[in-house]
DNA sequence: TATGAATGAGCGTTCATTCAT
DNA sequence: CATGAATGAACGCTCATTCAT
């Protein structure tokens, strides 16, 4: 019962049908991560969902067996896509400095850009992870940040900028922490420290503060 | 129009009905605490809270004139008992270095053993501070933890051990990001990474870590 | 469990107690009057009642046993407002045809300057009228308006102006419905008319026609 | 907002199915309409109408959107078959002194046998005309009545017997409301005078009442 | 006499999900 | 493949009413 049609289409050829059925499913899967990411996995009902996919609640389970298995395509589907960000993005390996300053932006933008990804990670986060442990997927997407990082890390220790005794995982943390942070707290921060934190000067500032401030723990 | 009957209370006597009543007001602010901090706030159903308050759904009602009245007087309470914690709290200044240590350990150990506290903040962010800024009593809470930075800052600038051109604000966005993502991500960064965070030796770990990091961005 | 402290207080003296007491019955009641001619029984709820009295939900069982008892307690009312007030008017019996016509003004006047009355009304029709069958005070104001009917009719006859085989009944009951009708249905019949009754034009053109008709139908 | 699946099925085939749905749709409009009439709009819940249909509350707002569409598609029901029920009965219009006649009885007969059209027109205008205003439909079926009365208004004129100054309106108002009245406010009325008005006797008496009244208004 | 607290049933409405073509 | 119809539980909230001072 559980079982859905994603697999089977897969090996079939894409004739027309299997092309409009594609297009139903992905409006679907669309619609289900801004409602998830807007909502939250409670507040995101089937049929919000449904009807911003412009289908029918019948479809989400023809596709995804239920509701939770339409959450968890959604979060493969925000991993994947942060995944091939990160792949196309390729800082110059041989300028250490310039390449972590690059790695860092990245972040700060991709979360600043991407509210959606941090919104459905913290709604995950609530659920304590029960859906992305059941995604095998979710850890072939990780490792590729934190081996960018290492490499990094190691360029600049062979060229004698950086530390040696960094463990890459220490600096991807700090990194993402500041990044996340910024993004997903900004409006409860806004309220505490009574100034916005989205602006664009607000933004520019933390990105320059967090580079200098990696710069200085990294390094030699 | 929501009336509740929480202010008028407050300047009466303390008969032993009014202490009964208190209880009851206060169960299910307790109850509505752990409820929206497992469930989040849509999850968080009023049933769910009565229940474990052991009353009645009516009586939310009566306190707290509907759930979004009860969701702000959780908000308000946890930012209080923070509040209270960190007053509590008060390192010695004469020796900066320490001085920032020791904060930094409290936010790294108060996020992580009132993680309901960060469970909660994720929720008001999910719904984009909505809540907070019905509350007039949020921003008094927030200046003290920034002072006490920028009092230790001070100090370590005038002893010559740190730089004198931070702004305290940036070091406690700082701290705040390592200790709060740290806690609010634990189950989807221990599945990406492929190991826990929140072992003993991992928080430990990540302690070190932060603190040797902090402390190489103030130094002078 | 449904007695009420009306009575008692009744034979009582009426000191500054029984007079506190006093107002806040009556604030209830006129409280109610608006409240359930505004909403219907079932609409009107206690809480409504109470708040607009500017007192308690348990008042209105303190005073009125309940609901029900408070429903009929109003009923009583505005029956004995209306007898009240055609008491006080009487036309003189000497002129049938002016006093007709001043029987009639009077009847249109009440109930459109008293909408409220129209409403309980309807609203004690649509529950079969159940309440008013239970206070014994109702019929009592009821033979007034017929007997002075008859008095106009059977001086009208002796005078010659006006036939003799009419019964006052009818023609109170022409008379009647005339003028609730215009009131009762006003908000229906304009949407239905595409034209609004209430106006003043209008409400002197229905009371020239209904005067003038009823003078054909009494003619002798 | 609230798309119901009414207009949608109306253009399609009518398959088993859809036959079904149309009964249960049809099912539950009858139900609403015996519990509305029966406990005024407030009074008459969605579970009450439900269990009368024997069908579910959920398929009133997957058919009619919430209540209130309830409620309205009710009215437009009630209105229509009136407005059938006249468009039905067609009285010779070349003996204007005998289709008067008939038309008053008709009216009398439908509220008579009609209550619950009475009822519910009372509740609507308890509640303002509010849902009526919202009906595009209501204004097309109002019309006939009055167009009925002018033409053998005209027809009287023309033959010498009936006056040439009398407004249509005006008579079907008078007649509409000696007809209305007679059933609306049967319950208090018979309170008040202390007889029933709705023994067959009765009812002969009044409708005789009421013809020759109107006749005499009407006489040239 | 007045008032705060409590109670359980019921309200209109939405939920995720399944059935039947 | 897509769609309309059906289902029962649960939702946030209000109801009339009673208890205890």
């Amino acid at each position: 019962m559980t079982q859905t049609k994603q697999q089977s289409r897969a090996v079939r050829g894409t004739g027309v049908r299997e092309a409009a059925a594609q297009s139903t499913r992905d409006g679907i899967l669309r619609a289900a991560t801004k409602v998830f990411a807007r909502y939250g996995y409670d507040g995101g009902s089937v049929e919000k969902i449904s009807r911003l996919a412009k289908s029918y609640d019948r479809m989400i389970y023809y596709y995804f067996g239920n509701k939770e298995g339409l959450f968890i395509a959604v979060l493969e589907g925000i991993y994947q896509r942060m995944d091939e960000a990160e792949a196309k993005f390729a800082p110059d390996a041989n300028d250490p400095v310039e390449a972590l300053k690059t790695a860092i932006r990245f972040r700060l933008d991709y979360y600043r850009r991407h509210p959606d990804f941090v919104t459905l990670l913290n709604t995950e986060n609530l659920h304590k992870g029960k859906h992305v442990s059941k995604s095998p997927r979710a850890p072939e997407f990780s490792s590729h940040a934190v081996n960018l990082i290492a490499r990094i890390l190691a360029n600049g220790a062979s060229q004698g900028l950086f530390r040696s005794d960094l463990r890459p995982r220490d600096i991807y943390l700090l990194i993402v922490s500041t990044a996340y942070f910024h993004t997903s707290n900004r409006y409860t921060m806004s309220a505490f420290l009574g100034e916005p934190l989205d602006t664009p000067e607000a933004v520019a500032q933390w990105e320059a503060f967090v580079i200098d401030s990696v710069l200085r723990v990294v390094k030699a």
